[in-house]
DNA sequence: CGAATAGTGTCTGTAAGACACTATTCC
DNA sequence: GGAATAGTGTCTTACAGACACTATTCG
């Protein structure tokens, strides 16, 4: 559902040709658009989630997804990654992000009507992000210490989180959750080259369960095309346990069979 | 993922209640949105879309989703819901919509920029719509007989499609087609009361694909909370043939097992 | 060596596809 | 009766969960 460019357009006839020229786009209500991101990694066999920290009016202090304005010559697609790197060090080249949904309530934002496009992204484990242009601050968050219930007061360790972006958040891991059922997207928060522990616990960290390694290990070498193995070894464990072997992305973009959750 | 009002925002101090009041929202770049539905409905067993025929420049006589400028205190479902009723006679109120995607390529509509949140919808059989006020024409097209490849023309019957809505339409029916494998969103085709070959009969239109209908009843029938048997029966059929009992549609939200296609 | 992790093999229950069969209704 | 559709029962295969066991590596 990736947006092409389409296709450009002819007008039909000379009448059309001045019509469209003289065509006044102000008697429409305008609306500012922004695009949001909601971009998990992580860290330490935990799922965390990017936020970055508000230093202006509104909701100056708390935290909030990156994101900011759509510029007039920009896709969604183009700013979200734009920003992604203005309000942090994150490298947008590494990062997968595909959109999530959009957020129209007029009264979301305090300023005025905004219409927000959000994104969901996923990055393999990265260096402590930096705050950027836009943002007194950028952090991990550990996603399970984030109070995500709308209703719920931030505390001690979980943050005052802006806008409807708990919201935002909360669908954000809804589709990582189901996605990792029927498509690869888990080896997205891996390198390259990784042991079937550390895919394993990608899902472990996402679903919040324990898996089975064995039956998990059957599943992954039973659906053609999830992944390839190499010849290497993985590192040695820390203390004692045989070492994993490396395997690789495979080519399936979706899954069958699918690795459903119980 | 319905958007659900924001809770009140509240300005932390009087400094930042003068900010807000004081606030410059032309200082941003401002866009149209739009919304458009993919209202599906199935009529003599095919899967038909509902097209609007446009009377006015851009695309005049082409064919178009449903949808327009959403005003300055509508949500987007509220918007995609009341340009439903105005281009069309659908019952509004009988129409499950939910959101689909954001369009956002800048190139997209030839007048200005305009950024389209598209939603899907179902429907159940229902009276052929009648024009309404922007619209030339509405017609439920069969989704088989539009050429919905982007590169490829129109032809006799199959229509021309305005804006980028053949990708709409493939993008709407690609949800469709997945949810009705994990949800019970294929009864929102059938009204309150269905047989259960009514209901195989959704799944093939949608799927494009028979299906055995001793397995079909079984897996159906295995899935708690999917449907409920009623005492009543079904009408009899046209040439022969035992009635069908009748069921009505259970509590379940998502359905295990799941009905997966091949 | 023992602890820890990787990896294999087997048993059992569930569900899907294929197909044979019975039941009911219209002509 | 014959055609058509509804509904039942059974066989086979595939896969998930549980669990026992072997293999390798660290200290």
């Amino acid at each position: 559902m990736t947006e092409t460019p389409v296709t450009h357009y002819v007008p039909s006839s000379e009448a059309e040709r001045q019509w469209l020229e003289a065509y006044d786009a102000s008697k429409y209500p305008l609306v500012a658009v922004t695009t949001d991101v909601v971009l998990f990694t992580i860290r330490s066999g935990r799922l965390c989630v990017l936020l970055v920290q508000r230093k202006d009016y509104p909701y100056k202090g708390a935290w909030a997804l990156p994101g900011g304005f759509i510029r007039p010559e920009e896709t969604g697609e183009v700013s979200a990654l734009r920003e992604l790197g203005e309000e942090s060090s994150i490298l947008v080249s590494a990062a997968h992000i595909e959109q999530l949904a959009t957020y129209t309530d007029p009264q979301r934002d305090p300023r005025m009507r905004v219409v927000s496009v959000a994104y969901v992204g996923l990055v393999p484990n990265m260096p402590l992000p930096v705050g950027g242009d836009d943002a007194a601050d950028a952090y991990w968050w550990v996603v399970d210490d984030l109070t995500l219930d709308d209703d719920q007061e931030a505390s001690e360790d979980s943050p005052a989180i802006a806008f409807d972006h708990k919201r935002i958040i909360r669908d954000g891991l809804e589709r990582v959750r189901g996605k990792l059922e029927y498509t690869p997207l888990a080896m997205r928060f891996l390198d390259d080259r990784f042991t079937l522990a550390d895919l394993r616990r990608v899902y472990e960290a996402v679903w919040g369960v324990e898996l089975h390694a064995a039956n998990f290990r059957r599943k992954v070498l039973n659906t053609p095309g999830f992944v390839i193995p190499t010849d290497d070894q993985g590192p040695s464990q820390f203390d004692g346990g045989r070492a994993a072997a490396l395997y690789s992305a495979g080519q399936a973009a979706i899954l069958h069979p699918a690795m459903l959750r119980a």
